[in-house]
RNA sequence: GUUCCCGUGGCCUAAUGGAUAAGGCACUGGCCUCCGAAGCCAGUCAUGUGGGUUCGACUCCCACCGGGGACACCA
């Protein structure tokens, strides 16, 4: 934007350096904090302390220099005004030009505006990494909600995403269930929820298990069974499985995740075994067995002090471990595709393993491993800091989570829009509350602890995604009154009027999308992208509120007609990359 | 013991090292003959402690306090 007048303006600013001795290092631009107007500011206290010329503190100088270059840059084209404050240089547009020129970048880039092109090779995010035979439970919400994001906000940088699913498929929990399957429930057939359904029995395995050690030893003999390549049960395992990834289906539908390439723990199991036998000839690992295990000590290779310690790469029995996949596993997605990124959506909990699984992939000599990124997460608890576990049942299941709220949005639905069919207010209903659900989950920093409880998940007033949907109705609503389409592309946006700071401060956020999806993109921050929808939406309403719109006159009307069709694509745009609906009405 | 993360009003959260620390919930009072009140307006209240770096620190460094996590045969 106003590439010309930057232009003009850096000139300006280089002469006056060079003339004073100062450093020729470019000027920080910045947002002027103040609304109302609109500009950029420039601190230059940086400049007044490498001036040799100073004289007296910084900030005095600072001031100093400030008017100097104000006077210098009266008159610039395309700023209406200059002026030298505390320091700082604030150079301010003028209005009607610069909300011209931002209408126009949005309602001709429509659904793409923000977007950037795609540049670079592909980046895979893996992420979900659930196991069969147990349930999707809240806790696993934040992670899925997560990384799609992830995915969507690298595509709208312009970057190719493979999306990676590692399933754990494998395992006790896996023969728990089937044993448990096969004593109580033979030849049953799932329910029409499958994840509700297998969840059950889960359950039910897990409480014989634990109470019962008669049982135990039975489900261990069961398991022996299974190491042996019993062929009835790799059976019913592959049959039950796929019942599972039904049942996981019908979730990342609900959610609207998919997933380009799905791993199955079972697929690199045997070549994480031909891993360790060539890691302990390289003589990277050492083999214990049989009493002991096959371990890498990394500090001792590597002379750290307990940073690295010491991964375990195989039970003393010769069986795999979850360190023993992850190696083949990381090299396979490379083997697969040109990867220019491999990010890994998993929780803070397993920081060390994947430092671990890293530093062994370099000492190998596999080069690719720097490219290699943990986007540790914290985890989501019950209040209490009470973890969320299957095992000890302490979960929310999604299913009811989504039936309570979308239940709950309904009946607000039906009171605000009864003309609707009720398959309306019940599509709308799920989308007001699965965006309520997802919201909080990506609307703070990855670092933090989101505590799950009933009541705020259940309310849709105040930050929530239901507020920003509302607002996305809104303006909405008051296209279809003009009789204007969605996009609107072609309305004139003649900002020949005194605009108002609802107004200014709307068409600023509306500019701020496109920077922001490359830095959200950059360093993995979707709450960025949350908080701004947010801001969006807040901006919006006061907007509403502010300035009346199909009742103005010319040429406030068409402006500010426009300025609904722009906000309304933002909305929509923001909102479409949290993963969230925005309904037509609600 | 080693190490990582978190600490901002009563509660939850925001703030690329930059000007006056921004919102939500809750509470109190107000606003629907006016484009949809899931909304808007008004009010009270905050950077754990102590040092350091810097012209300038919620932000960076050190120490401490408080909470949580990880650290050899779970995943």
């Amino acid at each position: 934007m106003f590439e010309n007048e930057k232009q003009a303006l850096n000139q300006v600013v280089a002469r006056f350096c060079e003339k004073r001795g100062l450093p020729a290092g470019k000027l920080e631009r910045r947002k002027i904090p103040f609304s109302g107007e609109w500009g950029m500011a420039a601190p230059l206290f940086p400049l007044a302390a490498a001036d040799p010329n100073k004289s007296g503190p910084v900030p005095a100088h600072a001031q100093f220099l400030a008017e100097a270059l104000a006077a210098e840059l009266q008159g610039l084209a395309g700023f209406a005004r200059v002026e030298a404050s505390k320091g700082y240089l604030n150079l301010y547009f003028s209005s009607s030009e610069y909300a011209q020129k931002a209408l126009e970048d949005v309602l001709a880039a429509g659904s793409a505006y923000g977007s950037q092109p795609q540049s670079g090779g592909p980046v895979m995010v893996e992420y979900s990494n659930v196991n069969t035979h147990k349930p999707i439970h809240v806790g696993h919400l934040r992670n899925v909600i997560l990384g799609g994001t992830i995915c969507r906000m690298l595509e709208a940088a312009g970057h190719p995403v493979i999306r990676a699913n590692y399933i754990g498929d494998i395992g006790l929990h896996v023969i728990k269930w089937l044993y448990n399957y096969e004593r109580f429930h033979a030849g049953e057939k799932p329910a029409a929820d499958i994840m509700r359904w297998m969840s059950d029995i889960y359950t039910e395995a897990e409480r014989h298990f634990a109470s019962d050690p008669a049982y135990e030893a039975e489900v261990r003999a069961y398991f022996n069974r299974w190491d042996a390549g019993d062929e009835e049960i790799r059976a019913l395992w592959l049959k039950t499985r796929d019942w599972s990834m039904a049942g996981f289906e019908q979730t990342y539908q609900l959610l609207g995740e998919h997933f380009d390439r799905i791993y199955f723990e079972s697929e690199v199991e045997d070549s994480g075994k031909l891993l360790v036998e060539d890691l302990i000839e390289r003589g990277i690992a050492e083999d214990g067995r049989p009493e002991n295990p096959v371990i890498v000590d990394l500090d001792k290779l590597l002379g750290t002090k307990e940073e690295y310690r010491v991964v375990v790469l195989l039970r003393s029995d010769g069986t795999s471990l979850y360190a023993t996949k992850e190696l083949p596993l990381a090299m396979l997605k490379f083997e697969e595709y040109p990867l220019e990124q491999s990010i890994y959506v998993v929780d803070v909990r397993q920081t060390l393993h994947f430092k671990q699984a890293k530093k062994i992939l370099e000492l190998m000599g596999f080069e690719p491993a720097q490219r290699m990124q943990h986007l540790a997460y914290e985890i989501v608890n019950l209040p209490g800091n009470v973890t969320m576990s299957s095992r000890d049942g302490t979960v929310v299941l999604l299913d009811d989570l989504l039936r309570e709220a979308s239940q709950r949005a309904q009946n607000i639905v039906a009171e605000k829009n009864a003309a609707l069919s009720l398959e309306q207010q019940q599509e709308i209903a799920r989308e007001v509350a699965l965006g309520a659900i997802k919201y909080p989950m990506i609307s703070r920093e990855t670092t933090k602890v989101v505590t799950f409880d009933w009541e705020s998940a259940l309310d849709f007033n105040g930050q929530s995604a239901p507020y920003i949907q509302y607002a996305h109705v809104r303006a909405n609503s008051i296209l279809r009154k003009a009789g204007l389409g969605l996009e609107a592309a072609d309305l004139p946006a003649n900002f020949a009027y005194e605009l108002n700071s609802s107004e200014i401060n709307l068409i600023e956020l509306l500019t701020e999308l496109p920077d922001l999806i490359v830095r959200a993109a950059k360093e993995l921050k979707p709450s960025l992208i949350a908080t701004y929808a947010y801001d969006l939406a807040k901006a919006f309403n006061d907007f509403y509120n502010t300035c009346p719109v199909l009742g103005a006159e010319e040429p406030q009307r068409g402006a500010r007609l426009a300025l609904v069709a722009a906000a309304r694509i933002v909305l929509e745009k923001s909102l479409r990359i949290l993963g969230i609906d925005a309904p037509q009405e609600m």
